[in-house]
DNA sequence: CAAAATATGTCAACATTACTGACGTAATTG
DNA sequence: CAATTACGTCAGTAATGTTGACATATTTTG
């Protein structure tokens, strides 16, 4: 058995990488901090966040496929989603071709949400990335990639319209 | 002013990354999903794991201490601390100089625990890295560190051991 | 066309994790 | 000994998630 090889995936004498874990720990929480203190504001929390994100990313998406991305049950949805429409920052309606559906849009007012909520995000990536060469941003992308689940890894490519050849390193 | 600089930190015609921000909340999702499956199994949840993981990292931490780095109430930790010292995964004892802190320690089954919950997560990130280069962990925690509050950086350094020259790109 | 399947909405009950506020107790400090 | 500190606990509330059951509208199928 090699020891001090670089991937440690032995069951016997692995050892944690705790650096890693807890920065990863501090980092989203972080993140996500930024998102919460605009949200706080309208009374909204990051389920209304997720919600909002996706529609506006994917204007038209029904019920259903909202359901799959967020892996939540239709009940949980339901409640945050109502909200969001009563207030005017997503619209709801039936489906063009099959009437069953109901397919959702932003307004003006939650597409403006979503990209403020978006730019804060954004920011903070951008004040990383000046610290970290001219690749960083690809690099942290690939990392990124690479700790996703890989059955998951395909349809988040395609998602955030990435191409296969940039998840090289 | 410039145009089309990388920071595009201007408010006025900055684009959303919504590639990184995504990646981000996928990978994170995937990263906590396998602790918690595996705290399932134990009933317990991310609050314990949290609790139970920065006790196995520095024994003898007190109350008000981790209060401090989990950033939440007593009320709130002292739910989850009751019920891991219950079934014996950590140990609390008097202080030693002053006998009104109480000092937490985990026990071998709970040292067991933060072990294993700690090398799931370090196996995402040992295959992860796999395909980024030699100097991919590196690079993983030097974006990971500049996405943290810059307030808070010095302190998650000192917690995870990492030399001031190691953060640099 | 009637029956079945599909997409969604809703009601009820419950769990986890967080919060605020108030009060109690033990130990230390001045 | 009185004040402060560290912690525990009780009560009430909120956000987000769950399961299960049932209602409704629409489309598909036999």
């Amino acid at each position: 058995m090699k020891s001090g090889a670089s991937t440690q995936a032995a069951g016997d004498e692995a050892v944690p990488i705790y650096a890693l874990i807890e920065l990863f720990f501090f980092a989203y929480r972080d993140f996500v901090g930024d998102a919460d203190r605009l949200l706080e504001t309208f009374g909204f929390g990051r389920a209304h966040h997720r919600v909002l994100h996706f529609v506006s990313r994917q204007p038209g998406l029904t019920i259903a496929e909202l359901l799959d991305i967020l892996k939540i049950t239709k009940q949980s949805l339901n409640r945050v989603l109502k909200e969001l429409i009563a207030e005017s920052f997503i619209e709801a309606r039936a489906g063009a071709l099959d009437r069953r559906h109901r397919q959702l849009f932003t307004t003006p007012k939650g597409s403006r949400l979503a990209r403020d909520l978006a730019l804060l995000q954004t920011r903070r990536f951008s004040r990383a990335m000046e610290g970290l060469g001219p690749d960083g941003r690809e690099r942290a992308m690939a990392f990124l990639l690479a700790m996703v689940d890989s059955h998951e890894r395909k349809r988040v490519m395609e998602l955030i319209g990435m191409k296969a050849a940039e998840a090289q390193s």
